[in-house]
DNA sequence: TGATCATTTGAACAATTGTTCAAACTATAA
DNA sequence: TTATAGTTTGAACAATTGTTCAAATGATCA
């Protein structure tokens, strides 16, 4: 009985990704992890937008935005290109733009009673 | 031309969740934004597990699990059950295991080379 | 050239975070 | 009852985080 759990034990152990993985997997949620980045990302993954449009979206200074869209840069959420005196900032990746409208689907049914 | 700039700004603007709900959205996220809790979510996606289970899992201490186990009970990313001496913690909820399926799947290929 | 707009950088700071430790609580078994 | 295994709690601490501020860089236009 202790014996059959610990051998499920062992078969659960088996399946995690390595811890490596598990460190990156942390890294990247956690970009996502603090509410000026989500919007960031939110924005982002509608449309291109440059720093200052950020700034503006999310209500803090050019700097702070720029700080944060340096850790996204970092973390491969973003990606960018310059044009002119703008640089203008995008999600170019389906994988990210999916796990955002899943977890916003997660929160309205957790949060608002309407669990199946 | 900047004109049409500010119309496209203000669609974006429409389209984002409310700011409550980025704030929960982030809050979200950073559950799953540290190695530890990371590989608790991980672990008990698989299967149904005790915190002296996931203590030896994570490394860490019963303690420290605990503590993070209450974290990801107050954002509802985990329930519980107790069961004699032991609580059993899981994962009941799909869109968590689609959430991590897919960000594992985009770290593979952001740091991996096969971008499509 | 100089002026201006957009962006980035680095230092500094308060606020938050994750862990340890010791103590408490819960449930079972002797 | 006492003992024990499993779990939780609260305080304390170092480490990390997000912002502001001032200064610097990049790019365009007169």
């Amino acid at each position: 009985m202790a014996e059959e759990r610990r051998e499920r034990l062992a078969k659960v152990i088996e399946q995690l990704p390595s811890d490596e993985e598990v460190v990156e997997l942390a890294a990247f949620f956690s970009a996502l992890g603090d509410a000026t980045r989500a919007k960031i990302v939110l924005a982002l993954s509608v449309e291109e937008l440059t720093t200052c449009e950020l700034s503006k979206i999310t209500g803090r200074s050019a700097s702070a935005v720029s700080h944060q869209l340096r850790v996204l840069k970092d973390r491969k959420l973003v990606a960018f290109r310059r044009e002119g005196r703008s640089v203008l900032y995008r999600v170019d990746d389906d994988h990210i733009r999916k796990i955002l409208e899943v977890a916003l689907v997660h929160l309205r049914e957790r949060w608002r009673g309407d669990v199946t």
